[in-house]
This record gives C-alpha cells, sequence and structure tokens, in this order.
DNA sequence: ATTAAAGTATACCGATCGGTATAGTTACAA
DNA sequence: TTGTAACTATACCGATCGGTATACTTTAAT
C-alpha cells in the first residue's frame, strides 16, 4: 500500500515504460509522474538503464507470479491448466491498458542481442517457457519441451497479433491451436507418428 | 542498381531503422550513412516520420514480393506452400542481419494504436494474413480464416521468440505444429471434430 | 537541542534531437 | 553563356536528452 520513494519512482517509470515505450520516456517524465526530483531518482538508480533493468526484473516476476495464481485460479489438471493459459492472457490483453507484452517491445527497442535489456526479457521467456514445459511434462506430453516451445510460439504470436490490432480474437484461435496441438502430443495417441516428431529434420 | 539520391536516403534509412530500431536512429546518423545532407533529406521526406512511413510502406511491398516468390519456388501445391512458409520463415532468421520483424518492432516503439507508423505496421500483417488465408482456401481447409489466423500466430510467435534467443528452433517447432493445425483442418478429414471446432465456446 | 539522513528545489552541464536558413557548388539544358 | 535545378556545406535554432552541483528543508533518532 504505502510505497517508499524508490517504490514510487520505480512505479511511475514502469507505467510510462510500458505504455509509451522505454525510448520514448524521459527521466524528466518519470520525475514528474513520481511527484519527485531527478536528484532523488538518481539516489536510488545509477542511471535510467538501471532504471529499465529494474523495471523489467520486477515485471517479470509480478507478473510470473500473477500468471500462475490466475491459472491454478481457473483449473486443477495440468491439461486444463495449458488450456487455461489462454483464457488468462485472453483476459489480459481485454484490458484497455495492454500494449503488448513488455519484454517483446523492450527487446524490440533494444535489437542488440548483448545489450542488456534485451538480455533480461529473453530471460523472461526462458522461465515462462519452463513454466509451460512443467505443466507438459505433468500432462504426459511425449516431449513437453516441443510442446511447450509449441504453445509459447502460440502464446506470443497472439500477445503481437492483438498489440497490432485489437479483438481480433487471437486468445481464442490460439486456445484453438493449442488444444489441437496438446491432444495431439500425448504419448498414447493412435496414428500421430507422422504428425509429430521428436527429431530436427529438414523438409 | 543505380539509386537516385531519394532512394539511396531511403535505403539508408531503412538499414539504420531496421538494425538499430526507429527511435535510436537520428536523422544525422541517416544523412551520413547515404552520404549526404540534411537538406537534401528534408527536400524529398518533409519530416522524420514521413521517412519512417516510406520505410515501412517500402518494406511492406518489397517484403511480401520476395516472401511470395521464395514460396513458390519451394512448392507447388497449396499445402506445400503452407508449409514452406515455415522454411522460408527459418531461412530468412538464419541471415546474421536478422532482428525480427521491422513492424512488429515499429508497432512496439509506437504503441499506440492510432499512430500512423503502428497502423501502416498493422496492415503488413492484415496483408500477410490474407495471403495465408488464400493458400488456406485452395488447400480446402474448412475455415481458411481462422487457420490462416492459427498459422500467422505460429509465424509471428516465431520471429518474436527467434528475435529474443537465436538459434533456437522456432521455425522447426512453428513447422510441426502448422502440419498439426493444416491436417486438422482438412474437411473431409476422419474423426477430427472434437479436436477442431469452428465455434467459440469457452472452456 | 544537535545531528544526520532523506528529500526538495533549481539551476546548470554538454550532447543530441528534429528541423531550418543561407550561401556556395556542380551539372546540364537553352 | 546564362539560367536553373540538384545538391552540398555549414552554421544555426529551440527543445529535450541523461546526468550533476549546490543549497535548502523536512524528519526523526540521539
Amino acid at each position: 500500500m504505502s510505497l517508499n520513494l524508490q517504490e514510487k519512482i520505480l512505479q511511475a517509470a514502469s507505467e510510462l515504460f510500458y505504455s509509451q515505450g522505454i525510448r520514448a520516456t524521459g527521466v524528466d517524465a518519470i520525475v514528474k509522474a513520481a511527484s519527485t526530483t531527478k536528484m532523488s531518482l538518481y539516489k536510488y538508480f545509477s542511471s535510467k538503464d538501471d532504471l529499465v533493468i529494474a523495471f523489467l526484473r520486477k515485471r517479470d516476476e509480478d507478473f510470473r507470479v500473477w500468471f500462475v495464481d490466475q491459472v491454478n485460479g481457473k483449473a486443477d489438471t495440468p491439461k486444463a491448466k495449458l488450456l487455461a493459459i489462454f483464457d488468462v492472457i485472453g483476459e489480459w490483453m481485454a484490458v484497455p491498458e495492454f500494449r503488448g507484452c513488455a519484454f517483446i517491445n523492450a527487446a524490440a527497442e533494444f535489437p542488440l542481442e548483448g545489450n542488456p535489456v534485451h538480455q533480461v526479457s529473453a530471460e523472461f521467456y526462458d522461465h515462462f517457457r519452463n513454466y509451460i514445459a512443467d505443466l507438459a511434462e505433468q500432462y504426459g506430453s511425449k516431449s513437453p519441451k516441443n510442446l511447450a516451445l509449441q504453445l509459447s510460439l502460440l502464446i506470443e504470436g497472439a500477445i503481437v497479433s492483438e498489440q497490432m490490432k485489437r479483438h481480433s480474437g487471437s486468445a481464442e484461435q490460439a486456445k484453438q491451436a493449442a488444444l489441437v496441438l496438446i491432444e495431439g502430443s500425448l504419448s498414447d495417441m493412435p496414428d500421430t507418428s507422422l504428425l509429430t516428431d521428436n527429431s530436427e529434420e529438414e523438409q
């Protein structure tokens, strides 16, 4: 509830970074939004880059905690959870403040792989995919990591699709596709040997 | 081959916009890369925004022409073309200059839907999806637009995934998922009634 | 009451931003 | 040869960028 100054600055910065973009947000705007001064900002964060990293790290943690909570609140079984992911994504997309994925956006604004901002963003999806892979394994997928990657492609695609054009039904379509992939990934499915593949053959 | 000054400026700007980001690229850098002066730049483009729009419009046209050519060179039947899309994407991702999708990146840098840059970026995926939907219809999909949207989600997801972490096999996984979705979308498939669904029921 | 820390206020720094004004070149057509 | 259009060179504009210096005020513990 009551935020100390450092948290207040970070929160103001986070909202601006996410809603306007990182490069588009100047420190003066952050300072004004947090009702403080540059001197205080630079007391807690050594540079704007520092603040950007802090924003992404906190967002990583907060978002994943919130997300797992949401999924667990909607479903009990691994399969149901895998599907519920798309409902949570769909609801998240529907809020008017939605501006896409902060990490995808950050990686787009800082395109070089070596950039720290880019790297922290990449870590988020590592974590996220591991979460999906765990569910896929509990579910009994014959190749949980492959299924997790495929589902995460649908999720990321749905997010950027919705970011480009709102309310185009990306989450619902992604869920329908996910259902097909999930059921097709069960170990004891009949005659799916030609549909899925655990190797990386060339066409 | 021989570019006039306007084209030269646009090309220099395009390379910088794509490789470094739009906001990160100043007009001075563009002018230097094109070996010209600001005066000439502002003779052909009324503002930087103007140049950004020109960049995206040209990229839209060029990329789609190139892409359709590549696909047609790899496959003949509609189904094979739908799958070849993922091979082309995979090869495109492999080039070292790859920095993700210029339109996704632009939409991330200019997050507001009303922004002209955002809108032009959104148009690209409209065109792209229409192309896929045409193929899906020729293929005989029971719901070409749904299949097209699902495949485009896989494609966009693969692109941003590869942008975040290179060489993680996104294109191959996307292709495998696509194969399942494509075959499951055929009108006359046996016992797929529980796998695919043309309505939008809630879980 | 004294002190130290936290925070504010404000002015400033050099650099860069997008964009323009003015003058000087080059090249080519009439 | 004169004019004209394309292009260059350079200096400049106000605004904003990220970041700092200095001085002042509040708060709370000793």
